[in-house]
DNA sequence: CGGGTGCTTGATCTCTATCAACTGGTGTGG
DNA sequence: CCACACCAGTTGATAGAGATCAAGCACCCG
Protein backbone atom coordinates (compact mmCIF):
# COMPACT_ATOMS: atom_id res chain seq x y z
CA UNK A 1 0.00 0.00 0.00
CA UNK A 2 1.50 3.48 -1.01
CA UNK A 3 1.61 5.93 1.92
CA UNK A 4 -1.19 8.37 1.69
CA UNK A 5 -0.45 10.31 4.45
CA UNK A 6 -0.92 13.17 2.06
CA UNK A 7 -4.84 12.41 1.40
CA UNK A 8 -4.79 12.17 5.19
CA UNK A 9 -3.29 15.48 5.62
CA UNK A 10 -5.83 16.82 3.08
CA UNK A 11 -8.93 15.04 4.60
CA UNK A 12 -7.68 16.68 7.36
CA UNK A 13 -7.57 20.08 5.85
CA UNK A 14 -11.26 19.86 3.83
CA UNK A 15 -12.77 18.81 7.33
CA UNK A 16 -11.47 21.89 9.23
CA UNK A 17 -14.07 23.63 7.32
CA UNK A 18 -16.94 20.78 7.51
CA UNK A 19 -17.08 17.32 8.20
CA UNK A 20 -17.30 14.69 5.65
CA UNK A 21 -19.46 11.71 5.50
CA UNK A 22 -17.60 8.83 7.06
CA UNK A 23 -18.25 6.63 3.79
CA UNK A 24 -16.53 9.86 1.57
CA UNK A 25 -13.48 9.79 3.89
CA UNK A 26 -13.14 6.69 3.57
CA UNK A 27 -13.39 6.69 0.14
CA UNK A 28 -10.85 9.35 -0.71
CA UNK A 29 -8.44 7.62 1.76
CA UNK A 30 -8.12 4.34 -0.02
CA UNK A 31 -7.94 6.12 -3.64
CA UNK A 32 -5.11 4.64 -5.58
CA UNK A 33 -2.06 7.11 -6.44
CA UNK A 34 1.65 7.03 -6.45
CA UNK A 35 4.36 8.63 -4.26
CA UNK A 36 6.52 10.74 -6.35
CA UNK A 37 9.95 12.40 -4.75
CA UNK A 38 11.45 15.91 -5.78
CA UNK A 39 14.79 17.90 -4.97
CA UNK A 40 14.47 21.33 -4.93
CA UNK A 41 14.12 23.60 -7.43
CA UNK A 42 12.67 20.36 -10.07
CA UNK A 43 9.78 21.28 -12.57
CA UNK A 44 7.00 18.95 -10.77
CA UNK A 45 4.35 19.73 -13.63
CA UNK A 46 5.32 21.65 -16.71
CA UNK A 47 3.09 24.35 -18.19
CA UNK A 48 1.14 23.20 -21.29
CA UNK A 49 1.10 19.75 -20.97
CA UNK A 50 -1.87 17.26 -20.62
CA UNK A 51 -3.16 17.04 -17.22
CA UNK A 52 -4.26 13.98 -16.29
CA UNK A 53 -3.38 13.93 -12.69
CA UNK A 54 -4.18 15.64 -9.28
CA UNK A 55 -1.15 16.52 -6.95
CA UNK A 56 -1.63 17.09 -3.42
CA UNK A 57 1.33 17.67 -1.36
CA UNK A 58 3.03 15.62 1.08
CA UNK A 59 5.83 17.60 2.78
CA UNK A 60 7.82 19.81 1.61
CA UNK A 61 6.86 23.26 -0.66
CA UNK A 62 5.63 23.95 -3.29
CA UNK A 63 4.41 27.04 -6.29
CA UNK A 64 2.65 27.56 -8.95
CA UNK A 65 4.33 29.76 -11.79
CA UNK A 66 3.07 31.32 -14.79
CA UNK A 67 5.64 32.54 -17.24
CA UNK A 68 5.75 35.55 -19.33
CA UNK A 69 7.38 37.32 -21.70
CA UNK A 70 11.40 37.11 -21.81
CA UNK A 71 11.21 34.74 -18.96
CA UNK A 72 9.54 36.89 -16.67
CA UNK A 73 7.73 34.54 -13.99
CA UNK A 74 4.78 35.01 -11.79
CA UNK A 75 4.42 32.57 -8.87
CA UNK A 76 0.61 32.44 -8.44
CA UNK A 77 -0.05 30.20 -5.63
CA UNK A 78 2.07 28.69 -3.16
CA UNK A 79 1.05 25.09 -1.40
CA UNK A 80 1.84 23.82 2.12
CA UNK A 81 2.01 20.13 2.86
CA UNK A 82 -1.90 18.78 2.63
CA UNK A 83 -2.74 21.60 -0.27
CA UNK A 84 -4.25 19.77 -2.96
CA UNK A 85 -2.28 21.33 -5.68
CA UNK A 86 -3.65 20.84 -9.29
CA UNK A 87 -7.35 20.43 -8.51
CA UNK A 88 -7.48 23.74 -10.91
CA UNK A 89 -6.96 21.78 -13.85
CA UNK A 90 -9.08 19.00 -12.93
CA UNK A 91 -11.68 20.10 -15.24
CA UNK A 92 -8.79 21.78 -18.27
CA UNK A 93 -7.30 19.14 -20.33
CA UNK A 94 -3.81 21.18 -20.24
CA UNK A 95 -1.94 22.87 -17.84
CA UNK A 96 -2.10 26.26 -18.03
CA UNK A 97 1.40 26.91 -15.28
CA UNK A 98 3.93 25.39 -14.10
CA UNK A 99 4.53 23.22 -10.56
CA UNK A 100 7.58 23.42 -8.92
CA UNK A 101 9.11 22.50 -5.66
CA UNK A 102 11.19 24.80 -3.41
CA UNK A 103 12.47 22.37 -1.27
CA UNK A 104 12.75 19.07 -1.27
CA UNK A 105 9.21 17.46 -1.25
CA UNK A 106 7.16 14.42 -1.59
CA UNK A 107 3.97 14.43 -3.61
CA UNK A 108 1.34 11.81 -4.12
CA UNK A 109 -0.57 11.41 -7.78
CA UNK A 110 -4.30 10.66 -8.38
CA UNK A 111 -5.48 10.01 -11.54
CA UNK A 112 -7.65 12.52 -12.98
CA UNK A 113 -10.31 9.96 -14.02
CA UNK A 114 -9.94 8.32 -10.22
CA UNK A 115 -10.98 11.21 -8.48
CA UNK A 116 -13.95 12.56 -10.91
CA UNK A 117 -15.43 8.86 -10.63
CA UNK A 118 -15.26 9.16 -6.59
CA UNK A 119 -16.84 12.49 -7.15
CA UNK A 120 -20.07 11.25 -8.91
CA UNK A 121 -19.90 9.08 -6.12
CA UNK A 122 -19.66 11.33 -3.03
CA UNK A 123 -21.88 13.86 -3.48
CA UNK A 124 -20.89 15.99 -0.29
CA UNK A 125 -17.32 15.42 -1.18
CA UNK A 126 -17.91 16.77 -4.46
CA UNK A 127 -18.71 19.83 -3.01
CA UNK A 128 -16.06 19.92 -0.58
CA UNK A 129 -13.73 19.79 -3.24
CA UNK A 130 -15.56 22.33 -5.25
CA UNK A 131 -15.11 24.78 -2.10
CA UNK A 132 -11.60 24.09 -2.21
CA UNK A 133 -11.01 25.80 -5.42
CA UNK A 134 -12.85 28.40 -4.52
CA UNK A 135 -11.10 28.99 -1.24
CA UNK A 136 -8.18 28.94 -3.99
CA UNK A 137 -10.07 31.54 -5.99
CA UNK A 138 -10.49 33.56 -3.12
CA UNK A 139 -6.97 33.36 -2.35
CA UNK A 140 -6.10 34.56 -5.83
CA UNK A 141 -8.19 37.73 -5.86
CA UNK A 142 -6.50 38.48 -2.57
CA UNK A 143 -2.90 38.61 -4.25
CA UNK A 144 -4.89 40.27 -6.77
CA UNK A 145 -5.74 43.02 -4.36
CA UNK A 146 -2.50 43.04 -2.57
CA UNK A 147 0.02 43.26 -5.53
CA UNK A 148 -2.42 45.80 -7.44
CA UNK A 149 -3.01 48.17 -4.22
CA UNK A 150 -0.08 47.38 -1.49
CA UNK A 151 3.71 48.73 -1.98
CA UNK A 152 6.37 46.74 -0.96
CA UNK A 153 6.39 46.42 2.84
CA UNK A 154 2.55 45.94 3.51
CA UNK A 155 2.74 43.48 0.28
CA UNK A 156 5.38 41.61 1.80
CA UNK A 157 3.70 41.82 5.31
CA UNK A 158 0.01 40.57 3.89
CA UNK A 159 2.40 37.56 2.36
CA UNK A 160 3.80 36.87 5.51
CA UNK A 161 0.58 36.82 7.67
CA UNK A 162 -0.77 34.77 5.48
CA UNK A 163 1.88 32.48 5.17
CA UNK A 164 2.58 32.32 8.90
CA UNK A 165 -1.81 31.85 9.53
CA UNK A 166 -1.53 28.62 6.77
CA UNK A 167 1.59 27.11 8.18
CA UNK A 168 -0.22 27.70 11.77
CA UNK A 169 -3.41 26.09 10.78
CA UNK A 170 -1.15 22.56 10.21
CA UNK A 171 0.89 22.77 13.31
CA UNK A 172 3.90 24.41 11.65
CA UNK A 173 4.77 27.22 13.63
CA UNK A 174 5.93 27.58 16.93
CA UNK A 175 6.69 30.72 18.71
CA UNK A 176 5.56 32.93 16.24
CA UNK A 177 8.26 31.49 14.13
CA UNK A 178 8.08 29.03 10.96
CA UNK A 179 10.30 27.74 8.63
CA UNK A 180 10.08 28.55 5.00
CA UNK A 181 12.19 27.73 2.21
CA UNK A 182 11.42 30.02 -0.55
CA UNK A 183 14.54 32.43 -1.64
CA UNK A 184 14.63 35.93 -2.05
CA UNK A 185 14.04 35.82 -5.88
CA UNK A 186 10.74 33.35 -5.45
CA UNK A 187 9.17 36.39 -2.60
CA UNK A 188 10.14 38.65 -5.46
CA UNK A 189 8.31 36.69 -7.92
CA UNK A 190 5.28 36.12 -6.25
CA UNK A 191 5.03 39.84 -4.94
CA UNK A 192 5.70 41.64 -8.35
CA UNK A 193 8.55 42.81 -6.87
CA UNK A 194 12.31 43.20 -7.90
CA UNK A 195 14.84 41.35 -6.28
CA UNK A 196 16.54 44.08 -4.98
CA UNK A 197 13.68 46.14 -4.09
CA UNK A 198 12.05 43.31 -2.02
CA UNK A 199 15.28 42.50 -0.24
CA UNK A 200 15.28 46.64 0.96
CA UNK A 201 11.91 46.63 1.73
CA UNK A 202 12.49 43.48 3.80
CA UNK A 203 15.30 45.08 5.93
CA UNK A 204 13.13 47.82 6.42
CA UNK A 205 10.80 45.71 8.02
CA UNK A 206 13.63 43.71 10.29
CA UNK A 207 15.19 46.90 11.30
CA UNK A 208 11.44 48.57 12.28
CA UNK A 209 11.43 45.07 14.57
CA UNK A 210 8.18 43.66 13.07
CA UNK A 211 9.81 40.45 12.04
CA UNK A 212 13.28 38.35 12.04
CA UNK A 213 14.21 36.06 10.05
CA UNK A 214 17.60 33.11 10.47
CA UNK A 215 16.63 30.28 8.53
CA UNK A 216 13.19 30.41 8.95
CA UNK A 217 10.92 33.48 9.75
CA UNK A 218 9.48 35.13 12.57
CA UNK A 219 6.51 37.50 13.24
CA UNK A 220 7.65 39.61 16.20
CA UNK A 221 4.82 42.07 15.81
CA UNK A 222 1.84 40.44 14.68
CA UNK A 223 -0.26 43.39 15.53
CA UNK A 224 1.68 46.04 13.92
CA UNK A 225 1.71 44.08 10.44
CA UNK A 226 -1.61 43.20 10.58
CA UNK A 227 -2.69 47.04 11.06
CA UNK A 228 0.40 48.00 8.29
CA UNK A 229 -0.71 45.31 5.60
CA UNK A 230 -4.48 45.42 6.76
CA UNK A 231 -4.55 41.44 6.93
CA UNK A 232 -7.57 39.90 7.58
CA UNK A 233 -7.21 36.06 7.12
CA UNK A 234 -11.15 35.34 6.09
CA UNK A 235 -9.97 35.04 2.50
CA UNK A 236 -8.25 31.89 3.52
CA UNK A 237 -11.28 29.91 4.80
CA UNK A 238 -8.92 27.95 7.37
CA UNK A 239 -12.19 26.54 9.84
CA UNK A 240 -15.84 26.23 9.31
CA UNK A 241 -16.57 29.96 9.72
CA UNK A 242 -18.37 31.49 6.84
CA UNK A 243 -18.51 28.18 4.99
CA UNK A 244 -21.63 26.10 4.30
CA UNK A 245 -21.74 23.32 5.99
CA UNK A 246 -22.05 20.59 3.50
CA UNK A 247 -23.96 17.80 5.24
CA UNK A 248 -26.63 19.61 6.17
CA UNK A 249 -26.78 22.00 2.54
CA UNK A 250 -26.80 18.57 0.98
CA UNK A 251 -30.05 17.54 3.35
CA UNK A 252 -31.86 20.80 2.75
CA UNK B 1 -42.96 34.26 -15.67
CA UNK B 2 -40.07 36.15 -14.78
CA UNK B 3 -37.99 36.83 -17.76
CA UNK B 4 -35.15 34.31 -17.61
CA UNK B 5 -32.82 35.90 -20.74
CA UNK B 6 -30.02 35.83 -18.46
CA UNK B 7 -30.42 32.12 -17.42
CA UNK B 8 -30.40 31.49 -21.40
CA UNK B 9 -27.28 33.56 -21.41
CA UNK B 10 -25.62 31.80 -18.90
CA UNK B 11 -26.39 28.47 -20.49
CA UNK B 12 -25.20 29.20 -23.48
CA UNK B 13 -21.84 30.30 -21.97
CA UNK B 14 -21.73 26.83 -19.79
CA UNK B 15 -22.40 25.09 -23.66
CA UNK B 16 -19.59 26.82 -25.23
CA UNK B 17 -17.51 24.46 -23.59
CA UNK B 18 -19.60 21.52 -23.59
CA UNK B 19 -23.25 20.53 -23.99
CA UNK B 20 -25.51 19.74 -21.37
CA UNK B 21 -28.02 17.02 -21.17
CA UNK B 22 -31.37 18.13 -21.96
CA UNK B 23 -32.78 17.80 -19.08
CA UNK B 24 -30.15 19.50 -16.70
CA UNK B 25 -30.26 22.56 -19.33
CA UNK B 26 -34.35 22.59 -18.73
CA UNK B 27 -33.77 22.23 -15.12
CA UNK B 28 -31.61 25.06 -15.03
CA UNK B 29 -33.74 27.26 -17.36
CA UNK B 30 -36.79 26.33 -15.05
CA UNK B 31 -34.67 27.39 -11.65
CA UNK B 32 -37.01 30.34 -9.88
CA UNK B 33 -35.46 33.93 -9.48
CA UNK B 34 -36.28 37.68 -10.30
CA UNK B 35 -34.91 40.07 -12.33
CA UNK B 36 -33.36 43.21 -10.87
CA UNK B 37 -32.53 46.76 -11.88
CA UNK B 38 -29.60 48.94 -11.48
CA UNK B 39 -28.65 52.43 -11.82
CA UNK B 40 -24.67 52.71 -13.33
CA UNK B 41 -22.78 52.71 -9.71
CA UNK B 42 -25.26 51.12 -7.71
CA UNK B 43 -24.06 48.49 -5.22
CA UNK B 44 -25.26 45.32 -6.04
CA UNK B 45 -24.39 43.32 -3.45
CA UNK B 46 -22.34 44.79 -0.60
CA UNK B 47 -19.09 43.48 1.08
CA UNK B 48 -19.60 41.17 3.99
CA UNK B 49 -23.44 40.71 4.47
CA UNK B 50 -24.93 37.20 4.06
CA UNK B 51 -24.53 35.35 0.95
CA UNK B 52 -27.74 33.96 -0.43
CA UNK B 53 -28.29 34.69 -4.16
CA UNK B 54 -26.21 34.10 -7.06
CA UNK B 55 -26.83 37.00 -9.39
CA UNK B 56 -26.80 36.30 -13.58
CA UNK B 57 -26.06 38.93 -15.81
CA UNK B 58 -28.62 39.97 -18.14
CA UNK B 59 -27.66 43.04 -19.51
CA UNK B 60 -25.42 45.85 -18.68
CA UNK B 61 -21.73 45.74 -17.17
CA UNK B 62 -20.41 44.59 -13.52
CA UNK B 63 -17.55 44.38 -11.52
CA UNK B 64 -16.41 42.81 -8.33
CA UNK B 65 -14.46 45.01 -6.14
CA UNK B 66 -12.31 44.32 -2.67
CA UNK B 67 -12.00 47.72 -0.53
CA UNK B 68 -8.96 48.07 1.48
CA UNK B 69 -7.23 50.24 3.77
CA UNK B 70 -8.24 54.35 3.39
CA UNK B 71 -10.42 53.65 0.56
CA UNK B 72 -8.13 51.78 -1.66
CA UNK B 73 -10.31 49.78 -4.27
CA UNK B 74 -8.80 46.96 -6.39
CA UNK B 75 -11.44 45.53 -9.00
CA UNK B 76 -11.08 41.60 -9.29
CA UNK B 77 -12.92 40.83 -12.19
CA UNK B 78 -15.56 41.91 -14.82
CA UNK B 79 -18.50 40.53 -15.94
CA UNK B 80 -20.81 40.24 -18.63
CA UNK B 81 -24.10 39.48 -19.62
CA UNK B 82 -24.68 36.40 -19.57
CA UNK B 83 -21.86 35.97 -16.72
CA UNK B 84 -22.91 34.19 -13.04
CA UNK B 85 -21.38 36.81 -10.88
CA UNK B 86 -22.30 35.67 -7.21
CA UNK B 87 -21.02 31.35 -7.63
CA UNK B 88 -17.67 32.73 -6.02
CA UNK B 89 -19.87 33.01 -2.92
CA UNK B 90 -22.21 29.22 -3.19
CA UNK B 91 -20.02 28.03 -0.78
CA UNK B 92 -19.59 30.74 1.57
CA UNK B 93 -21.68 32.12 4.13
CA UNK B 94 -21.14 35.87 3.46
CA UNK B 95 -19.47 37.76 0.79
CA UNK B 96 -15.68 38.68 0.95
CA UNK B 97 -16.27 41.94 -1.59
CA UNK B 98 -18.55 43.76 -3.02
CA UNK B 99 -20.62 43.79 -6.28
CA UNK B 100 -21.33 46.83 -8.62
CA UNK B 101 -22.84 48.27 -11.62
CA UNK B 102 -20.90 49.88 -14.04
CA UNK B 103 -24.05 50.98 -16.66
CA UNK B 104 -27.65 50.26 -15.98
CA UNK B 105 -27.66 46.88 -15.38
CA UNK B 106 -30.65 44.04 -15.28
CA UNK B 107 -29.30 41.03 -13.04
CA UNK B 108 -31.22 38.04 -12.61
CA UNK B 109 -31.27 36.43 -8.64
CA UNK B 110 -31.45 32.93 -8.18
CA UNK B 111 -31.49 31.65 -3.90
CA UNK B 112 -28.74 29.43 -3.45
CA UNK B 113 -30.48 26.60 -2.04
CA UNK B 114 -32.33 26.14 -5.06
CA UNK B 115 -29.20 26.37 -6.83
CA UNK B 116 -28.23 23.66 -4.69
CA UNK B 117 -30.41 21.34 -4.81
CA UNK B 118 -30.04 21.85 -8.76
CA UNK B 119 -26.79 20.82 -8.17
CA UNK B 120 -27.47 17.52 -6.07
CA UNK B 121 -30.23 16.36 -9.12
CA UNK B 122 -28.00 17.18 -12.19
CA UNK B 123 -24.33 15.97 -11.53
CA UNK B 124 -23.50 17.14 -15.32
CA UNK B 125 -24.46 20.50 -14.69
CA UNK B 126 -22.47 20.52 -10.96
CA UNK B 127 -19.55 19.43 -12.85
CA UNK B 128 -19.63 22.54 -15.90
CA UNK B 129 -20.61 24.33 -12.41
CA UNK B 130 -17.26 23.91 -10.99
CA UNK B 131 -16.04 24.08 -14.09
CA UNK B 132 -17.14 27.79 -14.51
CA UNK B 133 -15.71 28.97 -11.31
CA UNK B 134 -12.36 27.16 -12.19
CA UNK B 135 -12.16 29.61 -15.58
CA UNK B 136 -12.93 32.67 -13.14
CA UNK B 137 -9.93 31.02 -11.14
CA UNK B 138 -8.01 31.01 -14.29
CA UNK B 139 -8.76 34.41 -14.83
CA UNK B 140 -7.72 35.63 -11.66
CA UNK B 141 -4.61 34.17 -11.71
CA UNK B 142 -4.12 35.54 -14.90
CA UNK B 143 -4.96 39.03 -13.63
CA UNK B 144 -2.63 38.31 -10.63
CA UNK B 145 -0.04 37.92 -13.32
CA UNK B 146 -1.18 41.07 -15.43
CA UNK B 147 -0.70 43.59 -12.98
CA UNK B 148 2.62 42.05 -11.20
CA UNK B 149 4.82 41.10 -14.14
CA UNK B 150 3.80 43.97 -16.68
CA UNK B 151 4.33 47.48 -16.69
CA UNK B 152 1.26 49.96 -17.83
CA UNK B 153 1.11 50.50 -21.26
CA UNK B 154 1.22 46.59 -22.00
CA UNK B 155 -0.85 45.81 -18.77
CA UNK B 156 -3.82 47.81 -20.13
CA UNK B 157 -3.12 46.02 -23.82
CA UNK B 158 -3.63 43.11 -21.86
CA UNK B 159 -6.90 43.62 -19.73
CA UNK B 160 -8.87 45.44 -23.54
CA UNK B 161 -7.41 42.35 -25.17
CA UNK B 162 -9.06 40.23 -22.74
CA UNK B 163 -12.48 42.32 -22.44
CA UNK B 164 -12.33 42.40 -26.41
CA UNK B 165 -12.28 38.49 -26.35
CA UNK B 166 -15.04 38.13 -23.99
CA UNK B 167 -17.34 40.34 -25.63
CA UNK B 168 -16.78 38.92 -28.94
CA UNK B 169 -17.41 35.81 -27.64
CA UNK B 170 -21.24 36.93 -27.15
CA UNK B 171 -21.15 38.71 -29.84
CA UNK B 172 -21.06 42.14 -29.05
CA UNK B 173 -17.86 43.19 -30.97
CA UNK B 174 -18.04 44.67 -34.46
CA UNK B 175 -15.18 45.78 -37.04
CA UNK B 176 -12.53 45.06 -33.99
CA UNK B 177 -14.87 47.45 -31.80
CA UNK B 178 -16.89 47.33 -28.89
CA UNK B 179 -18.64 49.68 -26.18
CA UNK B 180 -17.51 49.23 -22.76
CA UNK B 181 -19.14 51.51 -19.85
CA UNK B 182 -16.39 51.84 -17.45
CA UNK B 183 -14.76 55.07 -16.70
CA UNK B 184 -10.68 55.35 -16.11
CA UNK B 185 -11.04 55.48 -12.65
CA UNK B 186 -12.62 51.78 -12.50
CA UNK B 187 -9.99 50.65 -15.44
CA UNK B 188 -7.24 52.46 -12.89
CA UNK B 189 -8.85 50.61 -10.13
CA UNK B 190 -8.71 46.96 -11.63
CA UNK B 191 -5.05 47.84 -13.20
CA UNK B 192 -3.23 48.60 -9.85
CA UNK B 193 -3.08 51.92 -10.95
CA UNK B 194 -2.94 55.36 -10.92
CA UNK B 195 -6.22 57.82 -12.62
CA UNK B 196 -3.57 60.32 -14.21
CA UNK B 197 -0.82 57.26 -15.06
CA UNK B 198 -3.82 55.18 -16.89
CA UNK B 199 -4.63 58.08 -18.76
CA UNK B 200 -0.87 58.96 -19.73
CA UNK B 201 -0.64 55.93 -20.65
CA UNK B 202 -3.65 55.09 -22.63
CA UNK B 203 -2.72 57.92 -24.52
CA UNK B 204 0.64 56.23 -25.52
CA UNK B 205 -1.38 53.12 -27.09
CA UNK B 206 -3.65 55.80 -28.88
CA UNK B 207 -0.53 57.35 -30.16
CA UNK B 208 0.81 54.79 -31.48
CA UNK B 209 -2.15 53.99 -33.21
CA UNK B 210 -3.03 50.57 -31.29
CA UNK B 211 -6.14 51.32 -30.32
CA UNK B 212 -8.75 54.33 -30.68
CA UNK B 213 -11.59 54.83 -28.00
CA UNK B 214 -14.88 57.44 -28.88
CA UNK B 215 -17.10 56.02 -26.34
CA UNK B 216 -16.47 52.98 -27.80
CA UNK B 217 -13.18 51.08 -27.90
CA UNK B 218 -11.48 49.97 -31.06
CA UNK B 219 -8.46 47.27 -31.44
CA UNK B 220 -6.78 49.27 -34.34
CA UNK B 221 -3.64 46.86 -34.16
CA UNK B 222 -4.94 43.49 -32.61
CA UNK B 223 -1.66 41.63 -33.53
CA UNK B 224 0.87 44.72 -32.53
CA UNK B 225 -1.39 44.38 -29.17
CA UNK B 226 -0.81 40.94 -28.84
CA UNK B 227 2.50 40.89 -29.26
CA UNK B 228 3.80 44.07 -26.70
CA UNK B 229 1.01 42.36 -23.86
CA UNK B 230 2.03 38.85 -24.44
CA UNK B 231 -2.22 38.31 -24.29
CA UNK B 232 -2.94 34.37 -25.03
CA UNK B 233 -6.84 34.02 -24.51
CA UNK B 234 -6.28 30.06 -23.67
CA UNK B 235 -6.92 31.54 -20.01
CA UNK B 236 -10.36 32.41 -20.19
CA UNK B 237 -11.83 29.43 -21.82
CA UNK B 238 -14.58 30.33 -23.76
CA UNK B 239 -14.45 27.48 -26.18
CA UNK B 240 -14.62 23.53 -25.40
CA UNK B 241 -10.72 23.25 -26.53
CA UNK B 242 -8.37 22.30 -23.56
CA UNK B 243 -11.48 21.51 -21.41
CA UNK B 244 -13.01 18.29 -20.45
CA UNK B 245 -16.12 16.71 -22.09
CA UNK B 246 -18.34 16.64 -18.75
CA UNK B 247 -20.57 14.53 -20.39
CA UNK B 248 -18.07 11.47 -21.17
CA UNK B 249 -16.28 12.27 -18.27
CA UNK B 250 -19.69 11.40 -16.70
CA UNK B 251 -19.64 8.35 -18.37
CA UNK B 252 -16.36 6.94 -17.87
C1' DC C 1 -26.64 78.92 -15.68
C1' DG C 2 -24.27 76.23 -12.04
C1' DG C 3 -22.41 72.11 -10.52
C1' DG C 4 -21.08 67.56 -10.95
C1' DT C 5 -18.48 63.95 -13.26
C1' DG C 6 -15.02 62.25 -16.24
C1' DC C 7 -11.05 63.39 -18.80
C1' DT C 8 -6.67 65.86 -19.54
C1' DT C 9 -2.34 68.08 -18.54
C1' DG C 10 1.90 69.64 -16.15
C1' DA C 11 4.99 69.65 -12.19
C1' DT C 12 6.97 67.25 -8.64
C1' DC C 13 8.24 63.57 -5.68
C1' DT C 14 8.42 58.79 -4.31
C1' DC C 15 8.75 54.25 -5.21
C1' DT C 16 10.64 50.59 -7.72
C1' DA C 17 13.61 48.64 -11.42
C1' DT C 18 17.95 48.17 -13.25
C1' DC C 19 22.88 47.85 -13.29
C1' DA C 20 26.90 46.55 -11.07
C1' DA C 21 29.75 44.99 -7.67
C1' DC C 22 30.84 42.48 -3.50
C1' DT C 23 30.17 39.09 0.44
C1' DG C 24 29.79 34.60 2.44
C1' DG C 25 28.60 30.02 2.27
C1' DT C 26 28.52 25.54 -0.14
C1' DG C 27 29.97 22.20 -3.01
C1' DT C 28 32.89 20.22 -6.45
C1' DG C 29 36.80 18.70 -8.86
C1' DG C 30 41.64 18.71 -9.75
C1' DC D 1 43.19 20.61 0.47
C1' DC D 2 42.79 24.48 -2.15
C1' DA D 3 40.94 26.85 -6.22
C1' DC D 4 37.06 27.68 -8.34
C1' DA D 5 32.36 28.23 -9.45
C1' DC D 6 27.94 29.08 -8.06
C1' DC D 7 24.20 30.76 -5.53
C1' DA D 8 21.73 33.58 -2.05
C1' DG D 9 21.96 37.61 -0.03
C1' DT D 10 23.57 42.44 0.34
C1' DT D 11 24.80 47.16 -0.95
C1' DG D 12 25.22 51.53 -3.59
C1' DA D 13 24.34 54.34 -7.59
C1' DT D 14 21.33 55.67 -11.10
C1' DA D 15 17.37 55.80 -14.10
C1' DG D 16 12.80 55.24 -15.02
C1' DA D 17 8.08 54.17 -13.80
C1' DG D 18 4.30 55.52 -11.49
C1' DA D 19 1.94 58.26 -7.62
C1' DT D 20 0.49 62.46 -6.00
C1' DC D 21 -0.84 67.21 -6.21
C1' DA D 22 -3.07 70.79 -8.53
C1' DA D 23 -5.55 72.94 -12.29
C1' DG D 24 -8.22 73.28 -16.00
C1' DC D 25 -11.41 71.54 -19.69
C1' DA D 26 -15.58 69.45 -21.71
C1' DC D 27 -19.75 67.60 -21.29
C1' DC D 28 -24.14 66.53 -19.37
C1' DC D 29 -28.03 67.45 -16.66
C1' DG D 30 -31.08 69.63 -13.58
Amino acid sequence: MTDNSAIAQYIAKLERRGRLPDDDREKLLRIPGVVKEHAAGDVIIANNVPSEHCVVVQSGFVSRVRTLHRGARQIVAFHLPGDAVDLQNLLFTRTDHQIQAHAPTRTFWIAHKDLWSLTDQCQVLAKALWLDTLVDASIFREWTANIGQRRAPARIAHLFLELAARFAAIGMVRNRTFSCPLTQTAFSEALGLSLVHFNKSLQTLKRAGFISTKHSITIEKPDDLVAMSGFDPTYLHLDASRVVDLVEAADA
